[in-house]
DNA sequence: GTATCTGCAAATGCTTTGCACACCC
DNA sequence: GGGTGTGCAAAGCATTTGCAGATAC
């Protein structure tokens, strides 16, 4: 079966200097004016190895000395969403969590209880997807597939289930 | 291809009196108390052709002379699904909608122009599910596939896109 | 009678927004 | 300098919760 998998994080198509320059462009074309939050927090997902809420970007911005109030961060994910440079994922209470766009179109899988969120690709999923949208006669325009899982771990510590 | 699919809904797997009779079973183990909202909201779900939120299903509730209070409601559907009566699904900014479980396991299509909500089943993603949480030593505890989609309808109005 | 269920209002948690000031072009 | 970005506090919105009275058993 062609599945793939990742624990760690699905393979990114474009260079981080690549969508800052995308950003630029953007930022550019629609006449508003550079912010070095906006590219640090783009930055900032574009990096991390997990899907990160806005509570925790703001907390990591703090951290590493480039301090932005919360809204600020709200703001700016929804600019980042809305331009097609982030997408967000709904797993749990604690708000959505967001990822870099530029990365292989996947799946994820949300262990309940850890928490632990991983990545897989899977073309006949995709391609079923698009043969379903189409036999509607509708315009696929995203997808989204969330699997609730115990992991392997938690199971063994009897987590929870 | 296998896929079938219903532009109503999905046929369910149990009678209305069957559901409600396991309703009794869980009310009376738990030694809780009959109450009539409970039985009337879970009916409410069991009959509807669409997918209510909270707001809608209490408003229902008020038409009909079986009048809910909001909170009644939220606690009736947070038990309602914690014992496996109803699912809910977030398909908008409008809160959760709720669908009763006693229905062929089944994924759900979203317009984003109009909201309708399509429903079908194809037992090829359900299997290649269960292949992928397996082959990661996971055990699968529900899964949630949504396809945002423009119909063919908001399409030909150009409502959006 | 006692524990659960209900309605109301207040609280919660995530997110958005209004406004004044700061900063980019 | 004019408009965009930011921080702060307040507002929004779906949902939850505390409490007192109503109801089921």
């Amino acid at each position: 079966m062609e599945l793939k998998l990742n624990n760690q994080e699905i393979k990114k198509v474009e260079s981080l200097n690549s969508v800052l320059s995308k950003l630029k462009q953007v930022v550019s074309a629609k006449k508003l004016k550079t912010s070095k939050q906006r590219e640090d927090i783009l930055s900032l997902i574009y990096n991390s190895k997990v899907h990160l809420n806005s509570e925790e970007i703001a907390a990591i911005m703090k951290k590493n000395n480039k301090d932005s109030s919360i809204s600020s961060v709200y703001r700016i994910l929804q600019f980042l969403e809305t331009y097609g440079f982030v997408t967000s994922i709904d797993v749990d209470k604690n708000g959505k969590r967001y990822e870099i766009a530029a990365k292989e179109h996947h799946y994820h899988i949300i262990c309940l209880g850890c928490g632990k969120i991983t990545e897989f690709i899977d073309d006949e999923i995709k391609d079923k997807q698009l043969q379903i949208a189409h036999s509607l006669q509708c315009q696929l325009v995203s997808d989204n597939l969330r699997l609730f899982v115990v992991c392997n771990k938690c199971q063994k510590e009897q987590k929870i289930y």
